[in-house]
DNA sequence: ATAAAATTAATAATCATTACTATTTTAGTT
DNA sequence: AACTAAAATAGTAATGATTATTAATTTTAT
């Protein structure tokens, strides 16, 4: 594989932040840094870096991919409210555990954790 | 909600299974009960029975989203040689130790493991 | 400097899912 | 049973995220 310019700018930008974003967020932001970049650029790009292993590809949180520069294995809680993907931890001995919780010998797990975060549960007046 | 047997139909099939099927494949099975039932028919049940937590779809496993009748709170297994999606339990030890492995309050989590499943494995020569 | 391979910008195509609409079915009421 | 309003359907069009295509540009090794 080639250097590219617009491949490091995208690997940058996904980097700069931790908002899990997607590939239309990349691609405004990347465009800041290379006016030219093209959407389909940004796509391929990311699916490169993803088959890397140096960015990894959130699946299942609404309707579109969402894309994380961190890799280190740790799961995602989505807030129902806002739609923030906020990191979680998951310590290695609770990733041990559920790694021999399965029959199954897997390699990876993603965890995506449902509920209403912090910020917003203190938003609404409701008690719980 | 009235009653109707479309989504009657597409319920019983996808009950009938544990192999977590495509919303195109419950319309195929349909359509061996229900010659001229629709596929919008069946997406908009599926998506009528997720709210009412009848049954639950299951993304981020390749492109399609997948659908399961098995409500019970449990993981997935995906193999990355043949796609077959796999049910795991999680006993409550675990499934306890996961929701408080974070800071956020959960309502529910999702998991996915990858890997390459028991058949697979031995399929190929490799000892690992 | 040259050339082959890799990459890009721009745009067209794909295709899973959703929206729309005229018609039919359901379920309650007389 | 007939009447009616709400709910649901079949068929099809539209949507929109992602991928494929292609001619032009860039990279990298010689």
């Amino acid at each position: 594989m080639n250097y590219s310019r617009q491949r490091e700018v995208i690997l940058n930008v996904l980097r700069s932040t931790t908002s899990h974003p997607t590939a239309e967020w990349i691609y405004e932001q990347s465009k800041n840094i290379l006016p030219s970049i093209s959407l389909a650029t940004v796509y391929r790009n990311l699916a490169y870096l993803e088959q890397l292993h140096e960015i990894i590809k959130v699946q299942g949180v609404f309707e579109k991919d969402r894309y994380d520069g961190n890799t280190k294995n740790h799961a995602h809680f989505v807030c129902l409210v806002c739609g923030n993907v906020i990191d979680t931890d998951v310590d290695s001995d609770t990733k041990v555990k559920i790694l021999t919780s399965i029959p199954e010998k897997a390699d990876t797990f993603s965890i995506i954790f449902s509920g209403v975060c912090q910020k917003c549960r203190e938003k609404s007046n409701n008690p719980n």
